[in-house]
DNA sequence: TATTGACTTAAAGTCCACTTTAAGTTGTAA
DNA sequence: TTACAACTTAAAGTGGACTTTAAGTCAATA
């Protein structure tokens, strides 16, 4: 019976794979102060379960339209506390703003290609207007432009 | 009474606000080949309100991933003709199906950070266990990672 | 008529987020 | 013990989509 019960480590590889990044991806966001690891002996870099959590958020932050500085000030912002709160708040709702503005956005844009898609699809089958222009179909479904 | 009816005409840089863009994107889309400018006797460019809807419509499709090179490949297969309609149409799709993959996934980034948000309210505002991770918090939400 | 702003071109520069290279060290399997 | 994959660093390179610069021409307003 061991007394002490020792975390299961990765190496960088490991690591990058564990969380779909390569290696020199892990070192460039540690590079930018993301994340740090910890080093064995002979100066090698290891990860642990914490860390995979931790990569896996960020990813999710960084899914939401967070850029690497953003990041970055998260990250020192949550290295200095909980007064920073307020602070990782603002930042976190800015960037919820920001998205939702985008997403509304795309939204349209999705609109107009699956129209645009359906036209081609009539076009083809010949079955209503094989002449009636795509600005006319448009008008006709409801959207404009 | 006049015979002929002149259509409206627009500057580069006229057309550039109209859209959104600047002069100098305008100039590197043609430059691409994604449209064609008419020139006046001093060879300057000069646009038309059908050149606006065409540009308009690019920006959707652009809007939905498509990328430069791919806008160039649709504009070729439209020139030539009714008989591309069927690649156009699987580039459509292509680029719709690719769409919907991502907008899948940032669906779930904003769950997360939507989650992130109102964990950090809580614990500002100290109304449940402000030690709770955030782990436990999403868990506690539905949530996995 | 003079000035100013908008246009013209080709080419070089920018930004972001990695990715690749180069040169060297270390750990493990045969 | 020998090979070979995986690790180390710093620095340079990449890709996409513009943006900026430079040097010059043209059009409209005071």
């Amino acid at each position: 019976m061991q007394a002490i019960k020792t975390e299961a480590t990765y190496t960088i590889g490991e690591f990058a794979d564990l969380v779909n990044l390569t290696a020199p991806t892990i070192r460039y966001y540690e590079s930018q102060g993301l994340l740090k690891a910890r080093r064995n002996d002979s100066g090698r870099r290891y990860f642990t379960a914490a860390d995979i959590k931790w990569v896996k958020f960020l990813l999710h932050l960084k899914g939401t339209g967070m850029s690497i500085s953003d990041l970055k000030q998260y990250v020192t912002w949550r290295a200095m506390g909980d007064e920073t709160i307020p602070n990782r708040l603002e930042l976190l709702e800015n960037t919820q703003a920001d998205f939702l503005e985008k997403y509304r956005e795309v939204q349209h844009h999705l609109e107009i290609l699956t129209d645009k898609i359906n036209w081609y699809k009539q076009k083809e089958t010949g079955k209503t207007s094989g002449q009636e222009p795509f600005a006319d179909y448009l008008k006709r479904m409801g959207h404009k432009e």
